[in-house]
RNA sequence: GGAGGGGUGGCCGAGCGGUUUAAGGCGCACGCCUGGAAAGCGUGUUCACGGGAAACCGUGUCGGGGGUUCGAAUCCCCCUCCCUCCGCCA
């Protein structure tokens, strides 16, 4: 959500950052709904100060056993005018909300110019893409193979889109899960949080889903919806508050299931675990202050980097374009993870600094030490990382000739001293 | 799901149609006092929006939204959250 003062301040400077994300200038109508509305705010409120005033005044005459009729019809007379300033204070209020609501953040400076991937930038690459002595297979295949991944069975359950995981392979999915809350709340110092997987429209507004992204996410009959990604409640722990400076930063991590429909991904990774409408995601949010939050956004990727590291999967770090970032973001990294069977670089997390954006929908302060003003915290979050993805690199990477996989060292020990998923027998 | 009781500033807590400009207390900030501190005394202390160069002024804000009234923290309706009991339940 953008502060309108900030747009009246300097509409080209907002109308040309929206370009840089392939959008119409929209100022010069804001600022117009935005006039509407201070007027009709002025007029009303000059309204309700009289109505306050000859109120007090016909208390006061009644008190002395005045007559105070005058004043009684001339108050009953702005009652009329009230309630028509009033409602169209709202609509004009309201028409500005609307439209500001579904304006995305505005791309920071050092975000590099693009409509889309192709202008991402890549920043580094970590590890090298594996050597095989054989053709490397996609991930499903492999997991087929082992009788341990069954799509099958899960279209019978719940159609398309989802898996089922069993034996070595479900187990790897929660010793991922567990390896990576480790990391990130041990030297990381994240603390980790079980929240709510079904949550109001507030908080999914408050991220920025709402309004523009209904149809990317699941709700239920009783108006809640399940959460797309722990971003959601995580983020939405500070809305509505104002914390201390000395209380920043906040950071959380939280392994959650995330559910989306995938409205717009008809015919894209249709096969294999990629693209489901149920995953489970290790993901980290941070709070801070203006002046703080672009290294903590260096900080989280790092933190999110370093599960990619101690497992040993080759991955590129990609700056993503102005055009290619999500809503939210004012600035993104995506790590992008090796996959051998695909032969390509996948997206396996995605860290953005938001800025201000998400608090101001929010309502989500701090005050700094020492001053009588609030201002708006920054938020940050990254997923540390996508569980799903990772468990299909670690297969594409590690898999063997006869089809077992190799457990990397740091992962034995979540595995109960596994060091293969060994190939199924016959 | 049923019945009942609640939600007032950072916190506690009065107020239940009009000098309430939300009493009082705690906490916090600043000042006085002090060799220094405590105590004491004094002043200040919600948030948002609008107007203004500023000082400051105005409007709204007592869980949220409607209504009654010249006037609502106070009366009425709906919603929401918390608590107690009953029912159901991992």
């Amino acid at each position: 959500m953008h502060d309108i003062k900030s747009i009246r301040d300097d509409a080209p400077a907002f109308d040309a950052a929206l370009a840089r994300r392939g959008l119409t200038p929209v100022a010069a109508g804001l600022l117009e709904l935005d006039a509407r509305r201070r007027g009709l705010q002025t007029a009303l409120q000059e309204a309700l100060a009289r109505r306050n005033e000859a109120s007090k005044a016909i208390g006061a005459a009644r008190a002395k056993g005045l007559d105070a009729q005058g004043l009684i019809d001339e108050v009953a007379a702005l009652k009329e005018r009230i309630r028509e300033l009033e409602d169209s204070e709202r609509a004009a209020a309201s028409a500005l909300d609307t439209t500001l609501a579904e304006l995305p953040n505005l791309p920071a400076e050092d975000v590099p110019a693009g409509a889309d991937e192709r202008g991402n930038v890549e920043i580094r690459r970590v590890g090298a893409p594996p050597n095989f002595t054989f053709a490397p297979r996609e991930h499903f295949e492999l997991g087929e193979a082992l009788g341990l991944m069954d799509f099958a069975a899960a279209a019978k359950l719940s159609g398309a889109r989802f898996v089922v995981l069993k034996g070595a392979l479900a187990r790897l999915e929660r010793a991922l899960s567990a390896f990576m809350l480790d990391i990130h709340t041990g030297e990381a110092g994240y603390e980790e949080v079980a929240p709510p997987l079904l949550v109001k429209d507030d908080a999914v507004f408050g991220t920025g889903q709402l309004p523009k992204f209904a149809a990317d996410l699941f709700r239920t009959g009783e108006g809640l919806w399940l959460i797309p990604t722990a971003e959601v409640p995580l983020t939405n722990l500070v809305r509505e508050s104002i914390l201390a400076e000395v209380a920043l930063p906040l950071r959380f991590t939280a392994l959650t299931p995330c559910f989306r429909s995938e409205a717009g991904a008809a015919g894209r990774d249709t096969r294999g675990m990629i693209r489901q409408h149920q995953f489970a995601k290790v993901e980290l949010v941070a709070i801070t202050t203006p002046e703080q939050s672009a290294a903590e956004h260096e900080r989280l990727t790092r933190s999110a980097e370093s599960v990619l590291q101690r497992l040993g999967l080759a991955y590129r770090v990609m700056l993503l374009c102005a055009g290619d970032m999500g809503f939210g973001a004012r600035k993104t990294y995506d790590l992008e993870v090796w996959l051998p069977g695909q032969n390509a670089y996948r997206e396996i997390s995605s860290c953005s600094n938001c800025g201000d954006f998400q608090a101001r929908r929010m309502q989500a302060r701090y005050r700094p030490t020492g001053e009588k003003q609030t201002r708006f915290v920054h938020t940050l979050n990254g997923s540390g990382l996508a569980v799903g993805r990772t468990l299909v690199a670690l297969l594409e990477t590690y898999q063997q000739a006869d089809g077992g996989i190799l457990i990397p060292a740091a992962l034995q020990p979540y595995m109960g001293g596994l060091d293969r998923i060994p190939p199924q027998a016959g």
